[in-house]
RNA sequence: GCCGAAGUGGCGGAACCGGUAGACGCAGCAGACUCAAAAUCUGCCGAUAGCAAUAUCGUGGGGGUUCGAGUCCCCCCUUCGGCACCA
């Protein structure tokens, strides 16, 4: 073994090892304990970049490290390998996307095993491959004959130049990316999954999560949204009536306006005869239609001129056209509350719609009921209530009315109150508060037949269609006879061509007749295929089942229920919502089918953060910015070390230094893996991505911080091969040890401890590595090189190689066997194990206190009494000095920790 | 706009359950080695005042709870992620 470090020989040897012996594929064995880490599937964009990299390399050491615990690891990966980059790389470059997705994968593999990631390769496939998505074809088709599937109207974005659906990323600025023409809403069939069937359970297991973040399981629950309410039918004057929901019954009334949606059959019909509603409703379908840019429009509405009825007075309520009322939430039409909702509120400030204030807070009321007690001395509770500095003269009688009457003219001038109370101006219901009202109303309208109790969801059924090509073919087929007809499963996979010509404006599948045309599997007749295919997160939604079934006839077979659930995912916080509520849905149709036996398809969940890194530009003359990137930038310091500027590594010029973002093509702050792996090793690039930050924050590249863990693992190997050199040492006697050999001792079993709780338990990786770091500095300070001096050091040395395993599989790999150990393979070496008898401490440094300040600190024994370590505390100088003769008033000794004396 | 995070030295970060703020790494400064440089090694390294011992201040801003707050509560600011057709 050579004595200096070189990761390009010792990375190349571990890797062939591996793949020679495949000591990475795994079978089911009813006998161990298996762990499942599964790290979200790369989509297969043509290079690995570091957010792969730091992906891959959490899975890995948890992979890694759960191997030395004694489990049977399953570590797969796949690619998911349909989508939209690969259409607009066929637009830009010529090149089919079948040839390059493929290519992709072929290059991206081997950057993944020169990285040394410990994966199951036997098991990998493309979501792309016929063979994968026939189950996903075959699955729709048995949803479809159940009923879980059906087909709707409903809204894309529409580039009106170009004659084609825009997918959200593609609108910028309300305009088509390639156009630059101003998008429209346009209504197109569509295929939708029944989620929302299992709204309530993927509600309810969130409980059943305890090992995913808090913040991805409050999102999904916010994103399910689960409302409780009445649905309530206005009558609208001149016949007909409108449905709307209500989460609030109780302020029903303060309705002092109804608002529909542009897109509601009522104001398409009032649009029909009247010229300026129907130029409303036409504005209203330009723009996208994403959520963000819904909500952040300006508001607008206009009065249709037709009158609802209350159904309670029998009031006349107008009915307004607003943008912000979506047709595809609840009914597409809300009853409006301006006194008690913010939005409502500004509606009806803007268009000069009255407010009434129907619901009173609790000071309010107890002020009122005050009144009513002790008419004479009411002053102070109202001014208190209205939180005025002048009390109102006019009292009694009225005077419980003046307050009524302040207050709603306080929310028309100053905002809405939105919270619970208690009923005003509601006739019958007056005192009443939101429960009661709620169950008044609610039981009203049921015997009227006017309105039910409801729970609404936020949550909508899953649009699965998209007008694509580089997608699995959806597999239903139109027949004039017939309508739609789920392709038989003897005939599936419905097989997307991928020898065609593809200009990226129109789906291949749309031009070419001859795919379209086919039988129809019910009458024989013509009939046409559908051309649109799956959103992609259908096959991202079942990939981890299939790992566990590789090559089965089925969708998922039996091997399935040894693997699953996942134990431990990874993936990015981005999929906090979608990818990860699809993900738990599809589990519960796969299970609801009898394919898998679990009610959650993942235990453990962990978000990690993004990788970013500095920008630098330079400004051209017409204030256009070229964007340079890290690599080529050399950074210049001030004599305190702050950075005081950046120049051009080729020819010096200076340039500017951006924001710290995210890394990508735009900003060309990428850091190319493949670069730093070249230059340091994968060992030093896995170290640096998990040394930097901890998982789930974002994580700055700094690749002078790479050469510290290039510095760290050179060093090391240096003090493996220099101990390896050293002659034979006796077994290590740990009852004989001298107090400097016992200190470091102890260091190291407590590195042992820590690094396991950090890998195992608290996923720190950060600083597990910065705790073996603080093990080798004190190890180089240790140089006993006594008999017993050199046992321990092999100790030391040999349980670092073990403990760093995880990080930096290939040098340790390369110098357990330096240390001895050509027989055992490190990759099946338990994880060592901490000794308690070496953790014990003699004594323990407490902080001493007075009033919260530190002055000074105390060595004791571990169970040194309370009183004992009062009295050693106020002795110390520092204590003394800052007494000063005050009187002690209180000590609180916590033991081991702290002692703080009160004075004053 | 709505939902979810994050903000600590020159920089990345540590402080796990409310108990010595700044571990570890980077950068910087000084020194050793060297003809020199690189590499390596040793020491210093939050701010202010002071020769020093030390004192005061200090975890985005403002308030609060507590013997004690980076950590808990309230309000605010900034940045980032998601918002159903990017994956």
């Amino acid at each position: 073994m050579p004595e200096t470090y070189d990761p390009r020989t010792v990375e190349t040897a571990a890797q062939k090892f591996w793949a020679a012996t495949h000591a990475f594929e795994v079978k089911e064995d009813a006998a161990r304990q298996k762990y499942y880490c599964l790290s979200m599937l790369p989509y297969p964009s043509g290079a690995l970049h570091m957010g792969h990299v730091r992906n891959y390399t959490i899975g890995d050491v948890i992979s890694r490290f759960q191997r030395m615990q004694g489990d049977n690891v399953l570590q797969p990966m796949g690619w998911d390998a349909f989508g939209l980059p690969a259409e607009n790389a066929a637009i830009k470059r010529g090149i089919p996307p079948a040839r390059w997705t493929r290519q992709n994968i072929e290059h991206m593999r081997g950057q993944l095993q020169a990285m040394g990631f410990a994966i199951d390769w036997s098991r990998e496939f493309a979501t792309c491959d016929p063979a994968y998505y026939v189950h996903e074809q075959r699955m729709f088709v048995r949803l479809f004959k159940q009923g879980m599937v059906y087909r709707k109207n409903s809204v894309v974005n529409w580039d009106p130049v170009d004659q084609t659906v825009l997918a959200n990323e593609q609108v910028v600025d309300g305009r088509g990316w390639r156009s630059g023409a101003p998008v429209q809403k346009r209504e197109i069939p569509q295929w939708f999954l029944k989620i929302t069937v299992y709204a309530q359970e993927l509600l309810d297991g969130l409980d059943r999560l305890p090992g995913w973040p808090d913040a991805v399981k409050i999102m999904q629950r916010n994103w399910l949204g689960r409302s409780e309410g009445l649905e309530l039918r206005f009558d609208v004057e001149g016949g007909g009536s409108l449905e709307v929901f209500t989460t609030r019954p109780d302020t029903l009334m303060g309705v002092t306006y109804l608002a529909i949606a542009a897109e509601h059959p009522l104001a398409l019909e009032a649009a029909r005869h009247n010229p300026q509603l129907q130029k409303f409703v036409d504005a209203c379908k330009q723009g996208g239609v994403s959520e963000a840019e819904l909500e952040t429009r300006e508001k607008l509405g206009i009065d249709t001129g037709l009158f609802a009825l209350h159904p309670v007075t029998g009031e006349r309520i107008p009915i307004w056209i607003a943008n912000f009322v979506l047709m595809g939430y609840g009914t597409g039409a809300l009853m409006a509350v301006p006194a008690h909702d913010q939005r409502d509120w500004e509606f009806a400030t803007k268009y000069d719609l009255p407010i009434t204030m129907v619901v009173i807070s609790d000071p309010v009321r107890d002020a009122i009921a005050e009144l009513a007690r002790d008419a004479a001395d009411n002053t102070d509770a109202m001014s208190a209530a209205l939180g005025q500095s002048k009390a109102i003269d006019v009292v009694e009688p009225s005077s419980a009315a003046s307050i009524l009457d302040e207050y709603a003219h306080r929310i028309i001038v100053d905002g809405p109150f939105c919270a619970h109370g208690t009923l005003v101006n509601s006739g019958a219901y007056d005192g009443m508060d939101y429960d009661q009202a709620f169950d008044a109303l609610a039981e009203r309208f049921a015997h009227e037949g006017r309105g039910r109790r409801k729970v609404n969801w936020r949550l909508r059924d899953w649009g699965i269609s998209r007008q694509r090509y580089w997608g699995c073919p959806i597999p239903v087929v139109y027949c004039a006879k017939c309508g739609a007809v789920p392709v038989p499963e003897d005939q599936l996979p419905v097989k997307l061509p991928e020898d065609v010509a593809f200009s990226g404006v129109r789906s291949p599948l749309k031009s070419d007749p001859e795919w379209r045309r086919c039988q129809c599997p019910q009458c024989g007749g013509a009939a046409e295929r559908e051309t649109d295919t799956f959103d992609t997160f259908m096959e991202s939604s079942w990939y981890y089942a299939r790992y566990c079934s590789p090559g089965a006839a089925t969708q998922i077979d039996a091997r399935a229920d040894y693997w699953l659930p996942v134990d431990q995912y990874i993936g990015g916080i981005e999929h906090a919502i979608l990818h990860l509520l699809y993900f738990r849905f599809y589990h519960k149709l796969l299970r609801d089918a009898g394919l898998v036996h679990s009610d959650e398809p993942a235990a453990n969940l962990l978000c990690q953060g993004m990788v970013i890194a500095e920008t630098y530009f330079r400004a051209g003359a017409n204030g256009e910015k070229t964007w340079i990137n890290p690599a080529d930038i050399d950074v210049t310091r001030d004599a305190r070390g702050r950075v005081a500027g950046a120049t051009l590594r080729a020819g010096g010029l200076p340039v500017s230094i951006g924001a710290t973002e995210k890394m990508s093509k735009s900003k060309n702050n990428g850091v190319d893996p493949q670069l730093m792996i070249d230059r340091y090793g994968a060992d030093t690039v896995r170290l640096f991505s998990m040394f930097a930050a901890p998982p789930d924050q974002s994580l700055e590249w700094s690749e002078a911080g790479v050469e510290g863990m290039a510095r760290f693992l050179r060093r090391f190997w240096r003090d493996v091969a220099a101990h390896a050199a050293q002659p034979d040492h006796p077994p290590l006697d740990p009852a004989t040890l001298k107090p400097a050999q016992k200190a470091l001792r102890r260091q190291l079993h407590a590195t042992i401890a820590k690094v396991g709780d950090d890998i195992g338990r608290r996923r720190a990786f950060n600083t597990a590595i910065a705790s073996l770091m603080e093990l080798l500095n004190a190890l180089e300070k240790f140089t006993d090189v006594s008999d017993a001096g050199r046992a321990l050091r092999h100790e030391v040395l040999e349980s670092m190689v073990l403990l760093l395993n995880p990080f930096t599989p290939h040098a340790s790999h390369a110098l357990w066997q330096m240390l001895g150990h050509a027989e055992t393979l490190i990759e099946d070496v338990a994880w060592p194990r901490a000794d308690p008898a070496a953790l014990v401490r003699d004594s323990v440094t407490l902080a001493v206190q007075v009033n919260g300040k530190l002055r000074g600190t105390l060595d004791a024994a571990p169970d040194a009494p309370r009183g004992a370590l009062e009295a050693a505390a106020r002795a110390l100088p520092g204590v003394v000095a800052a007494l000063g003769g005050k009187a002690v008033r209180k000590v609180i000794v916590v033991p081991g920790k702290i002692v703080n004396i009160v004075a004053g």
